[in-house]
DNA sequence: TAATTCCCTTGATGTAGGTTAAGTAGTGGA
DNA sequence: TCCACTACTTAACCTACATCAAGGGAATTA
């Protein structure tokens, strides 16, 4: 895809949460910088200083955590178009607890903290960026704490599979079960009856 | 207590987020609203539009969520000089999922929605105040997720008692069976279980 | 192409927590 | 004061998911 697009790409991400001006446009746009990342690479990893916020251009990313007793936990999925970043090193600029992986090939558009900060101080919209991506992931972690705490582990899977359905082909299961809540062998027999049915 | 003391407690709960000056905090204090509420009044309803930002100055809150089969899930307990809000009611304006209510007799500290916005658009910390409160909660949703994805309810107790060992003294165990994600048979046999070794 | 590794599945068995039912103690209201 | 109600506990039984062990297929590497 030409340069153009992925242009557009961001100005309609960014135009999703605050109007930029032109001149708005033009300044923030001067400091995007495009990153590719390898199958298995790491956008971010467990212990690092996130410096990037990010938009997907192409690809597909997880988030994950590392239990004390070494299990991968993933607490989160990302495709094309979607924003990624271990959000709360970003914001609070200390050592990672989340590390952010390329389950494909993966190009995103990111634009530095420090880039951001001085460009939306300078504009006045920093403040209201950072709010407003606060305010959607919290959201987001709040309906998740609904269906951890209300829903058997078949209903979260059926509702993760309802809400992106992309993720059937894309993410392999083990990543999924992980995410549920259970171990693979579980989301395996949860699988196999949904089948029968 | 005094009103002044009330003053105190206000100024150095918000002086935690930003450094307001003089002029700042006079304004802001002038629209500081007392509220009070008996034991088992609601500071917010399910379907009502939270209004307020509130610090508690004196008493015990919870906040939950119903489910479909009209089940309550507590998910948040606040305590003395906690912020207390249905805060994603208040951050997008729309009908509050989530309910508040009063587990004992309530005194709160509260700045309307739009007085906050006036004062803070005037004084250039509003989108501050609300980014570094949205970070905030979404941080403590995010140790939450983790909590329920990687610790046994009992863990998960103990792990509550440890942070926060007032809630064995003020809350109902049914509510906390409910934070826990168990029922509070479950709970039951977790504290035998714990008074037993 | 063979070898290795990883991913997923399946089966057998164990366990945390759910469900149902019953009983006790404390509390507020008439 | 008695009644009704709620909070909490205990016990018996049940279910969802974990754990352990093994095997097959696809993908990666030599």
């Amino acid at each position: 895809m030409s340069p153009t697009s992925k242009s557009n790409l961001l100005k309609t991400t960014f135009n999703k949460l605050v109007q930029l001006s032109e001149e708005e446009w033009a300044a923030m746009n001067s400091h995007i910088k495009e990153r590719t990342f390898k199958k298995g690479e790491y956008l971010c990893k467990h212990g690092q200083v996130e410096q990037y916020l990010s938009i997907i251009f192409k690809g597909t990313c997880r988030g994950f955590y590392s239990s004390k007793d070494g299990e991968e936990i993933s607490v989160a999925f990302m495709f094309d178009h979607d924003y990624v970043s271990a959000y709360y090193s970003f914001l609070t600029q200390r050592p990672s607890l989340m590390a952010i992986q390329a389950l494909t090939p993966v190009t995103v558009l990111s634009i530095h903290k420090t880039d951001l900060e001085e460009l939306c101080y300078q504009y006045k919209s920093a403040e209201r960026i950072g709010r407003l991506n606060a305010e959607r992931i919290y959201r987001r972690k709040e309906e998740r704490e609904i269906s951890l705490l209300t829903l058997s582990a078949k209903e979260r899977y059926l509702q993760l599979l309802n809400q992106n359905p992309k993720l059937l082909r894309q993410i392999p299961l083990k990543y999924i079960a992980s995410y549920l809540g259970i171990q693979p062998e579980s989301l395996s027999r949860i699988r196999k009856q949904l089948a029968e049915e």
